[in-house]
DNA sequence: TGGGATAGCATGGTATTTTATGGGCGGTCA
DNA sequence: TGACCGCCCATAAAATACCATGCTATCCCA
């Protein structure tokens, strides 16, 4: 599997929703995707938020693993595979690394004509900019209080 | 992972930013980014201040080891991927070694013709040169305080 | 010891490539 | 037929690579 940071998702990018509904992937994004092996972004509605939680094939080939593990009865399981798997679509994108949203995508999000790519590191998300931007405060205060219970890390601990 | 004194960062640098908006990184600076690996810069507007948080692949994986670390479905990661990963910015370094600093970036830190790098060891800062004179006195009374509760540490802590 | 060659660095300008975005054309499926 | 999809190409602006200059500090050898 690839890794290190420069296959991550980092920053956040607004663009344009085209007549034709086509909408433009954020080159350092589709770097970080490995569309050599997928040409594809997986794209899940949040549960919680009116946003899209998106990814590569690591991205979903992780998030399936973490479900697999769980006992095939259960009903847990049952469940996380009928909410995410049955929801996730596969969205490819054309020579110019454009994405079509699906429609139901679109709504739920609550995009019209533009969309912002917020990047998460190992995934990213698609927002309504607006939506986005009406979070950013409260976000704030608990990222705030969660940064001093982080500890300091130093190298030499991460280090192998 | 590469460690020792010669990949840290030390000093303060003045630079100007020229036409184009390019800003050259000390040259001491790029010898402890490990730019073989990666050819970028990673800029994180600081929450408290009106900088910007720097440092090479080494510093951004450290950061995303001590957020990854978090439960991942936790609103406190979650905040942090927003607030944190998401204002990342890549800015990359041309052959001399210069970079340009996104639109926002340069609001948020409120660069106009100079920049000052500021090494803090395993990171640095990057300041508008006056608003960093302005802090220094402040930080010299809290540093004096703070001297005193050091330990005085020995070289086999912090060497391989 | 002194002075010229040298190497490294910040800085400046120009050319080339990327990238986001726009539109056209031919199939396909209802 | 007409909405829609995948494909191709066009373009303007922005990002990036490439090449040039001047300064400074260092080195080296007479």
């Amino acid at each position: 599997m690839r890794r290190g940071a420069e296959t991550l998702f980092f920053g956040s990018y607004t663009n344009k929703i085209d007549a034709k509904g086509r909408l433009a992937t954020p080159a350092l994004f589709r770097r970080a995707l490995d569309l050599e092996r997928v040409n594809a972004i997986y794209c899940i509605p949040s549960t919680e938020e009116p946003c899209l939680d998106c990814g590569g094939v690591d991205y979903i080939e992780t998030l399936m693993a973490s479900i697999t593990a769980l006992d095939p009865f259960s009903k847990e399981r049952r469940s996380l595979e009928r909410t995410v798997t049955a929801r996730t679509s596969v969205v490819s994108l054309d020579k110019e690394g454009r994405i079509n949203l699906p429609e139901h995508l679109l709504g739920h999000a609550r995009l019209n004509g533009k969309a912002l790519f917020a990047g998460l590191g190992h995934s990213f998300q698609i927002w309504n900019p607006d939506e986005f931007a009406a979070i950013v405060p409260d976000e704030e205060k608990i990222a705030g209080a969660a940064k001093l219970s982080l500890r300091n890390p130093t190298p030499s601990e991460t280090a192998p």
